[in-house]
DNA sequence: AACTTTACCTGGCGGC
DNA sequence: TGCCGCCAGGTAAAGT
């Protein structure tokens, strides 16, 4: 599923397709999902950027001279299964239409949005107003994160809810724990716990971003490029997905539970669950 | 107010 | 073979 390093790999391919394009039209069918699109029409895309899974489309009047900021954004989270294509499909739900061609967003079930809004009003998407720091910037900082660990829940659910950093979702959450070889429901994480995941954050996305992304299966849930092209990172996966198979690190097999009611691995050997008060 | 639970949505797959 | 029910899960709405 789509989480940082698949949207940031996204924006780099569709960004030379869209930058400097006029939207001649917004297609679709599902104005509950894809809200406020007709705002679109007829500007000017003079930037693509991501915040945590969102992907920012920067739109700019005609009119606009080259230094004036944009005033509308157009939203787009991918959610499950979304993704952009250069032909449309049976799952295509969104036809971008510019002076240079269209562009297409499939999403199978459905979990994407698109939505245009006034820039940085986010008070329609919570998530995105709440954003924690980007992982790979220097707003993410070490004594923040520890500081905020020390009192955590149970530690997977907290970095999925985006607020401790922006753009972990459930494979990323699993690779990274696996890594800093902490129990996904660990609580309470200590200051070199914690250490170690904000370390392991940061390495695991930057190599996933490297990677180009995850790509898994053939299933629908698959994701890809918009020229279909998979990721590699998968093949560096050591936990999720790995449910049966033995750790890489000992040998020991990886388990597979549900926590926040999210399919979690780990490996019961290297990530033992610390007594809460325990250091 | 903050936290937990449920709904959204549909294709793929296992089971019979 | 074909049908049924379950599973995947990020976000937000609903519930407590």
């Amino acid at each position: 599923m789509p989480e940082l390093p698949e949207v940031e790999t996204t924006r780099r391919k569709i960004e030379p397709l869209l930058l400097g394009r006029t939207i001649l039209e917004v297609a679709h069918d599902a104005p509950h999902k894809y809200r406020n699109t007709h705002l679109a029409q007829g500007r000017r895309v003079t930037g693509l950027s991501r915040r945590g899974k969102y992907l920012l489309l920067h739109l700019a009047e005609q009119s606009a001279a080259q230094d004036e900021p944009h005033n509308l954004e157009l939203l787009v989270h991918l959610g499950m299964t979304g993704g952009f294509r250069l032909e449309s499909g049976k799952h295509t739900r969104v036809t971008f239409k510019t002076d240079a061609g269209e562009l297409y967003f499939d999403d199978a079930r459905r979990f994407g949005k698109v939505a245009v809004v006034p820039r940085g009003d986010y008070a329609g998407h919570p998530t995105l107003a709440a954003m924690g720091p980007e992982p790979l910037s220097e707003d993410f900082r070490e004594d923040d994160f520890v500081r905020l660990a020390a009192d955590c829940g149970p530690v997977k659910p907290w970095l999925l809810s985006q607020k401790p950093v922006s753009g972990v979702g459930n494979i990323y959450a699993d690779e990274s724990l696996w890594a800093a070889q902490i129990h996904p429901a660990q609580t309470r994480l200590t200051a070199d716990e914690a250490g170690r995941l904000y370390r392991a954050v940061r390495e695991v996305m930057g190599r996933a971003v490297e990677a180009g992304g995850s790509s898994l299966g053939d299933g629908v849930g698959n994701y890809r490029q918009h020229d279909g092209a998979p990721g590699e990172f998968q093949h560096q996966h050591h936990a999720y997905g790995r449910g049966g198979q033995p750790c890489d690190r000992c040998g020991t097999t990886i388990e597979k539970i549900v926590l926040g009611q999210r399919g979690t691995h780990f490996c019961p050997q290297c990530q033992p669950l610390r007594p809460v008060g325990a250091a």
